[in-house]
DNA sequence: CCGTATCCTGAAGGATACTG
DNA sequence: CAGTATCCTTCAGGATACGG
């Protein structure tokens, strides 16, 4: 069996990539939520119960950055901000899709995973 | 826009639910190994290049608890150990076979939002 | 309304040395 | 060969308070 060399799994994998990048807490649902509309931060915030305010911006700055999301700024008062997906964004959303509907139909098994996980941990 | 509860995008979704377990550094790479055939530890490290003995056993440990894998020990001298999927073992391999052949094919793009990623962290 | 700055805790995960 | 125990660093991410 072909090994996989270390500069393999950390870098060029791109699976494990994907993986690490949908892990960050919020940036599934952000995205998901984005692919349904441009939306301001408030929206972003009442759809997506208990994010702070913090990990809102923060989030949304990170997937600015990694080129996902856009960022559109009216000068006005009060501030209004509306935050977009960008094609690259728009992109994203099919593994989160796919992903999404796998778990739904094997909502059990993930459960009983999850489960045994969270278990393990409290002992 | 209907809201996500606090308690569902924790506790209740499963597509968040199977990211975070899969972003465990070596559990995708150790279930698409161990998928191929039981494996033995030293096997599993010489394919998992990078991997040390402690996050070797500790991910396996955790993939026991999770109910994942299954630990076989013959009582030998000296020790002969292997590692194997269980049944719901084998289903979480349905997932990362579809993340991995939608990175496959996306690989430019992941390259470019994980590139992009690295490089706004070390600024 | 939108964003920033600080502080703080826990957990991930690597290095190393030791046991049967 | 397989596993355990310790130590240590980094960082995700929550709480809180302030600013335009």
């Amino acid at each position: 069996m072909k090994p996989i060399s270390k500069e393999e799994y950390d870098l060029k994998c791109s699976t494990r990539q994907l993986f690490e990048l949908m892990s960050e807490k919020w940036v599934p649902g952000l995205i998901y939520t984005l692919s349904l509309g441009p939306q301001r931060p408030g929206k972003l915030a009442g759809r997506l119960q208990g994010i702070s305010k913090k990990m809102l911006t923060q989030t949304l700055r990170n997937l600015e950055d990694w080129g996902v999301v856009k960022r559109t700024v009216y000068d006005v008062v009060p501030p209004h901000v509306e935050y977009s997906l960008t094609s690259l964004g728009e992109k994203m959303v099919e593994p989160i899709a796919l992903v999404h509907d796998w778990a739904q139909e094997n909502r059990e098994d993930i459960a009983k995973v999850f489960g045994n996980r969270l278990a393990s941990k409290t002992s």
